[in-house]
RNA sequence: GGGUCGGUGUCCGAGUGGUUAAAGGAGGCGGUCUGUAAAAUCGUCGGUGCAAGCCUACACAAGUUCAAAUCUUGUCCGGCCCA
């Protein structure tokens, strides 16, 4: 994968069309939509891309898929793994990916809430951060056919005069019809004049990159758009959007978000990931099947039909699936085989958090008090939560049910807190207890 | 710039001087049930403390009062209308 800040790395991009394999190599176009289209939200308009991707195999060109993000930490969970699979897949059929970190839609974004304005990057930091991104794309994305640009390249040139001219391609009336926008307006709620702009700057960079299909969530729809727009006004062959549905989190209602908590993340350990797996409702596993697996779709119709599969199984294949993915068989099937032990065997996993009790915190006895010990633990935030997890019944300690919220434990090394469910924790006692 | 309305706990939203750590809902957490699913159902949800209690909290600050989320003034932020 190479990071480059320079306009000349766009044109290293004219190799030869080249596929990993024989079977993917020997697709026709037809299938090679239909595996593109797997799973998709939409792609605006379909007879587009079968054009271009006619276009690209005749001139042995590949396409440039472009996929713009934020320059915060990614946090790629399986919600954004969707999309990067996605990409991966027209990388699998030859094509390369473009990513634009939007080092400079972020800085002129200056959220209400912010008091200082954000210090511009250096190069060395925006090439840092480059590398951060490098290293967490390549687990899901192929190296060889990435690219890594920032949007301060392009946007950081542009005149005030330029802006001024880009701004009038679009109208007020255009912008609005942006459904959040749309929403916040209706709803007496403030859109700062700068909102407006992320649109424009996000088509432009589609503009800069001679895109040939722009990636995004369900949420980019209109950005994506107007990329599309932008692009036709300024004499390019539009883009195709292709729009990936927002995955719904755990809790099965909002979407997968790390501030939601309701996430699996990629680099999750393996029997985390499949605890989370199998929390999930029977509704949400065919949704999660197609765009989390690449198990084929006739399988999946055949898996999440209840009657022909019972659903704790379909979940359990769901869970290996993904983890798979990330981790490889040995440890999806290990997991899987933790996951059993703990929940129909009722025996503690394998593998729990440790903790150090403090010598301060034990008293002349050996004892500790529980509620103090469940914070210091981290299986309670507050001693008041932890007072309240013991009154109903949600502490035991090496399986025995614990009721006193004000009592004490004597220590010894190997114990098993368990609170709730699934939180566990293995104490150590200090030293010479 | 003028007028006007508003800023309450994770979110929404009641509450216009005192039994208000603040109704109700959403959501979270725990128990039961189950397939660690869903649904159902019971309980619980500021901090600290074994407890009595103490502390902090209704945008921010100052004030009135025995007593303020509730009244006054100022500041900040936002909506709407007018310019």
């Amino acid at each position: 994968m190479s990071v480059s800040t320079t306009q000349s790395s766009i044109s290293h991009s004219s190799h030869t069309l080249s596929s990993p394999s024989q079977t993917i190599g020997s697709l026709t176009i037809d299938q090679q939509i239909e595996m593109i289209a797997r799973g998709t939200f939409d792609i605006v308009p379909k007879a587009d891309l079968k054009a271009k991707l006619l276009k690209s195999a005749k001139d042995g060109k590949p396409l440039q898929i472009k996929l713009g993000l934020d320059p915060t930490a990614p946090d790629i969970h399986l919600g954004f793994a969707v999309v990067l699979r996605k990409l991966r897949q027209f990388q699998d059929l030859g094509h390369e990916v473009v990513i634009i970190i939007g080092d400079y839609t972020a800085l002129i974004g200056d959220p209400s809430g912010r008091s200082t304005t954000r210090p511009m990057l250096s190069s060395e930091e925006i090439a840092a951060n480059g590398q951060t991104y490098v290293t967490q794309l390549a687990k899901v994305l192929d190296a060889e056919k990435t690219i890594v640009r920032f949007n301060s390249e392009w946007l950081g040139k542009l005149s005030f005069a330029e802006l001024v001219n880009l701004a009038s391609k679009m109208t007020v009336a255009q912008v609005m019809q942006r459904e959040d926008f749309a929403n916040r307006f209706s709803l007496g709620q403030p859109i700062s004049l700068h909102e407006l702009l992320y649109p424009l700057a996000q088509a432009y960079d589609s503009v800069a990159i001679r895109a040939d299909v722009e990636m995004g969530g369900q949420d980019q729809t209109f950005n994506n758009l107007a990329g599309r727009a932008l692009q036709k006004e300024l004499g390019q062959e539009p883009q195709v959007v292709l729009l990936m549905p927002l995955l719904v989190g755990l809790d099965g209602v909002k979407k997968m978000s790390k501030s939601l908590g309701n996430y699996v993340g990629i680099s999750e350990a393996p029997a985390a990931m499949f605890g989370k797996l199998m929390s999930i409702s029977d509704e949400l596993m065919p949704t999660y099947f197609e765009l989390c697996t690449d198990v084929p779709m006739p399988d999946v119709r055949i898996l999440t039909d209840a009657d022909s599969t019972h659903p704790r199984e379909a979940k359990k294949r769901l869970a290996r699936e993904i983890i798979t993915l990330y981790h490889g068989t040995a440890a999806a099937q290990a997991a899987d085989d933790e996951f059993e032990r703990v929940h129909k065997e009722h025996q503690v996993p394998e593998e729990m958090p440790e903790v150090v009790v403090s010598a301060e915190s034990v008293d002349a006895d050996g004892q500790v008090r529980l509620t103090a010990l469940l914070v210091a633990a981290n299986l309670a935030p507050s001693s008041g939560e932890a007072k309240r997890l013991i009154q109903q019944g949600g502490v035991s300690v090496d399986g025995t049910k614990f009721a006193d919220p004000a009592g004490m434990l004597l220590v010894r090394s190997g114990q098993v807190i368990k609170v709730g469910k699934n939180r566990f924790a293995r104490l150590v006692a200090p030293t010479g207890v």
